[in-house]
Order: structure tokens, then C-alpha cells, then sequence
DNA sequence: CTGTTAGCGCGTTCAA
DNA sequence: TTGAACGCGCTAACAG
């Protein structure tokens, strides 16, 4: 059962040289002497052995872990941006340590707290409080992704969402739309409003007047009601949704066919987020996608970057853009 | 930016106390005086003192991490299920190191050689290959889960898959359909089988004969052809698809689409895993659905067991059930 | 009940 | 080029 792992005292036993040739033979640091080093070689994969990166961590006083806190893994978006960053970490010699906060503030401290007490070498955060701010502070080099929670304090990789946002909104103004309800989400703190100034944005190009009535926000009580169920009763002379995220477009999708309408018929819809199954529907959802890949690719290097030293001084923000994929959910209103 | 953090020594200063008083302080074990403990604990959050993990660990002898390593973490069966051993282990104290094996061996291999390297205390894997038996021999305490690739040498959490399988299909003839499709996918080497048992059973049942031109396995070559394509194209009599994952589902769908036919007048579908999507499409995607919290639950609570000592012997395999949902992508066959 | 001592497994001085 | 000695921060024996 409790195997006793071979430590670097039985490997330079079975070498035959002391534990500080065996440590340098390995790490590559300092003078080995090539036939020295083979032998060591040899021996290690002999004996299994495998560093204790425990006690190797001690010693050198840092990890190759990183943390990576995501508000919701379940979500689609934030699987594939995690997935991007743990395959672009891992080809660079580290590992991640994944916590799911659920959108909650308690959840992430707690999180925050498990990484400290790791030593992560760094954290990658999509957060929904300043817990980036707790980390800086106890020495934590951070990015964050999605949203910003502490701008200015930390690298962050982030979407244009306002030209992400405007263009959709152009498009549907384009096909001649001139009431676009928009759902805002939840926890898109800084998203939303940079998507809402996007929609804005789109409206004064087309010299449309904006109306708050068509602004469907998030409820503050829990358990909400359906949002998209709250627009459409308030405002019957919508002819398209803008779901700015892939949550709201599944519940406006939800309470669409619940309503009995037809897209895009009676209803034009388009969405935040390109998830597989909007291009699985018929009619197809017209979509904002955003580079998933690319987000985590970049929040990996950027926290690489200042790990290794290679970067000092001012944060930076990257900002990546999003590209509109047009399908069958969109089309002229109803005459 | 390299911020000291405070050691033990610096709160046993703080506290006028011994570094081991402290300590015992901190984690309760061994005798404190109540006004010292409180002395203590008032001293630490003081400091923010955040005990060092790896020291810890060093010195202890085992770690609070627990390996998490999944075929495919964009896949939302997989989400899923690692975000609910998230949640599981994180109540109890542990965190979670993830690992994406995309498929592949390899990627197993380098995942294992991290995991026994990060000294993590035990590791939830669905495997592509037989990694569990490396783990184990390096003494790491492993469940399996979704397939099992070394029966027998380690507990495992497992679905009904032949019931489930069977389930879909008799829904299928019940509905009047006999020449149904079975896509079976890639990497289901243990579950492939045990759903293409499920649903010869169900075929028996109903006295209707098994046509092996009907089963579509997963191409050899990569790069690999539209498996729909193939089916259809040979059997031009199918009235029914049963895809038996959530991808072969997606491919199958599209594919389709593609030729116009229509679901379920033209074609029934039935699928396996009841992802989000599914439910969204009109019409709804019949589909055979997977407990995932539960089956991330039972993975964490059998390693949580076999760490703690609760269970020692023979490995235990959980098993369980699926449900059927019903909806409209099923119905009686085209007269 | 508390403090002193020892050592977990490793990498890194510093002499030889 | 190699080895001996030290200590990273912590907890478990053991005395007191």
C-alpha cells in the first residue's frame, strides 16, 4: 500500500556518487563530469525516481503551480478558456490548481486563500470581486481574464466588448431593426456596461433613439424571474434580443418557443458567446464569438512573462477582438 | 513585488510563544491553553499568516491535492463532472490539480509523472489508457471513472451503460422502428461495448434480428470521415439514429441537417448524455442522462474513504443509473 | 501544558 | 569536478 518512494539519497547510492552530484546531474546546474552524469541518469530511471517537487518547492521557495480560479466552469466558454490556458501552462513545465468560485465572493477568498497557502507561482482569474487585490498583496503575481476587477493592478486579457457588442447590434439595425431588446447578465460587472456602450454606440451610428425600456437588466432578487419573459411582456414591439452572454440566450431561446414564436420570423435573435450548439439549432443563432483559445493562450504568456522577469513595471491589458458569425437567427422584422 | 511572507517563527515572536506552541495552536492537535491558542490566533490574523503548504506537506508526508486528470474538459459531460469534484473535494479540505489528457497516452503519461512528482494524496481519472496501473504502483491512491482500464486494481464510479443503452432502444422499437443506427464512438473502449450490449439486448427483446451494417464504429484512420455519412449512405433504410455520446450526436445532427432531412419525421434520434443543448433544440433531443454530479460525488467520496482509511480491500465499483428523457426527436418511423 | 530538538527531501553554498 | 554541511518552514517526539 505505502510505497516508499526512492529519494535522492537512494539514487546517489545507486550512482555511487554523493546527493549533491546526483541533484546537480539532474537539475543541470553546476559541474558533472558527462560520464558522472549518464550513470546518474541511468540510475534514476532504474530506481523510478522521481523528484520530490514537495521538497524541491521548499528549497528553491516557489511552485510550478498555478492557480486558476473561474466563476463558472460549467459554462462553455470559460471550460475552453480554462482548458487553453492548463495545455499552454502545462507545455511550459507547470500545472494548475482549478477552483470554481460558482460567482461567489466567500468562494473566492477561500480560493485565494488555498493558493497563498500553495505558494502557486502565479494566479489566472475570470473573478466576480477585487480578490486579485488579496493576492498582489500577499506576493501573488495575477491575471486577470474576462473582467476586471482591479484595473490597473494586475495584467489582464480582455475582450473588445464594445465593438463586439456594436457589431452585433449593427447587424441587426442593418436588417432594419429598431427594437432590440438587450439582456444584460449577471455577473458581467464590467462586460455588461462595455456591451451595453457597444449597443449604444450602434444605435447613435444609425441615429436610433436608445430606450431603457428595451434595457432588460438582471434581477437583484434571487431566484429571478425569466428575464427575456420581463422584456417581452414589457415591450411588445420587440423584433430582436441581444443575449449578451450564452446563458441568457438559452433562457431567451427557452422562453421563445415557450411563447410559440418563430426565429427568425416573428423574433430576431443574437448572442454573446459562439457555443457549439448555436450552430447546431435550425435556424442557426447568429453569434459574437470570442477567441477562447487565444484568452487563455494570453493570459498564460502574460503571466509567464512577469514570472520568468521578462516583464516589469505597468500592468498591461490585452485586449482581444471578437468576430461576428452570422447564421440564420437574424433577419428583417416582420413587416 | 517579492513579498516576505510571515513564518511560523515570526507569529511565534508575535505571540510570545515557542514556534511549536504555535503550531499546535493553529492545528488543534496537541495540548494549548485556551488564552494562549486565542493569543495565538489573534497573532496570526494579525500577520495574515497563511501556513506554507509545502512545508507542511514536506514535513507530514502528504498533501491535500488530488489529481484530476480528464479525457476531454471542454466536452460538458466531462465539465461537468470535474467541476462537481471540485466542489466535493474542496468541502473537505482538498484542492484539485487538472489535467487535460486530450485523448492521448501521452499526455496520461506526463500527467501521472506531475501527479506523483506533486506528491498529490490520491487521483479521479477518466482514462484513455491504463495509467491507473502506474499511479497505483507508485502508490497513489486512484479511482476511475466513466471507463475502466484496469478493473480490478482500483475502485471506480462507472455508468448502468448497457441499461441505459437498452433503454434508448426499446424507446426506439417501441416506437415502431427496426432498422436503427448505432454510432459508437472513439474513445469508449469499455463503454462502447457495454452500450452496443445494451442495445443488442433491447433488440432481442423485441425479437428483431441484429444487423451488424447498422453499427458505425468510430474509423480507425484519423482525420476521419462524418461516421453519419457512412451509416446512412450504406443502410438507406434506417429510421433511427442512436448516437452514444454527445459529440457523435452534435456530427450526427449536423450531418443531418445537411440533407435535409427532418427530425423526427424523416429520422429519429436518441442520444447519449443529456447536455444542455439538447433541450434547447426543437425538436428536443431524446437522450439517455448521466448523473454527473453524482458520479463526481461517488468518485470523491470513495477516494475521500480509502484516503482516510474508512475502506481498505478489495476495490468497489459504484454503477449508476441513468435516465431516459424523452423528447421530440423521437417518434414512429415514416410509413 | 510548553519549549527544545530533530528531520521531512531537496538544492546550494563553500572547501577540498 | 566533487562532497560535506546547512537550512527552506513546518510538525512530531520528547523532556520538562
Amino acid at each position: 500500500m505505502t510505497v516508499r518512494r526512492p529519494t535522492i539519497s537512494d539514487l546517489a547510492r545507486e550512482a555511487g556518487v554523493s546527493r549533491s552530484t546526483a541533484s546537480r546531474a539532474l537539475t543541470g546546474r553546476g559541474y558533472v563530469a558527462t560520464p558522472v552524469r549518464e550513470r546518474v541518469v541511468a540510475a534514476a530511471d532504474r530506481l523510478g525516481y522521481v523528484p520530490d517537487a514537495v521538497a524541491r518547492s521548499l528549497r528553491v521557495r516557489s511552485t510550478r503551480a498555478i492557480g486558476v480560479l473561474i466563476s463558472d466552469l460549467r459554462n462553455p466558454f470559460y471550460a475552453d478558456v480554462a482548458t487553453a490556458v492548463e495545455r499552454h501552462l502545462r507545455s511550459r513545465g507547470y500545472h494548475i490548481i482549478v477552483a470554481n468560485s460558482d460567482g461567489l465572493d466567500e468562494e473566492e477568498r477561500a480560493a485565494a486563500t488555498v493558493f497563498t497557502a500553495s505558494r502557486v507561482a502565479g494566479v489566472i482569474v475570470a473573478p466576480v470581486s477585487p480578490i486579485a487585490r488579496r493576492l498582489i498583496d500577499a506576493g501573488v503575481t495575477v491575471v486577470e481574464i474576462d473582467r476586471q476587477m482591479v484595473a490597473g493592478a494586475c495584467d489582464a486579457v480582455l475582450l473588445e466588448n464594445a465593438a463586439g457588442a456594436e457589431a452585433a447590434t449593427a447587424h441587426l439595425l442593418e436588417l432594419g431593426h429598431r427594437r432590440i431588446g438587450l439582456l444584460l447578465g449577471e455577473m458581467n460587472w464590467t462586460t455588461g456596461p462595455e456591451r451595453l456602450a457597444g449597443y449604444r454606440a450602434a444605435l447613435e451610428r444609425f441615429g436610433v433613439p436608445f430606450d431603457d425600456r428595451l434595457l432588460q437588466e438582471a434581477p437583484h432578487a434571487p431566484g429571478g424571474e425569466n428575464q427575456t419573459s420581463l422584456l417581452l411582456d414589457r415591450c411588445s414591439d420587440v423584433t430582436a434580443i441581444f443575449a449578451t452572454n450564452n446563458l441568457m440566450a438559452e433562457e431567451a431561446l427557452g422562453e421563445i418557443q415557450r411563447r410559440g414564436l418563430a426565429i427568425p420570423r416573428d423574433l430576431s435573435l443574437v448572442a454573446f458567446d459562439d457555443i457549439s450548439w448555436m450552430s447546431i439549432l435550425t435556424p442557426g443563432v447568429t453569434a459574437v464569438a470570442q477567441p477562447t483559445a487565444e484568452i487563455g493562450r494570453a493570459a498564460a504568456d502574460l503571466l509567464l512573462e512577469r514570472l520568468n522577469g521578462e516583464r516589469t513595471g505597468d500592468p498591461v491589458v490585452v485586449r482581444l477582438d471578437p468576430s461576428l458569425v452570422v447564421r440564420g437567427s437574424t433577419a428583417p422584422p416582420p413587416a
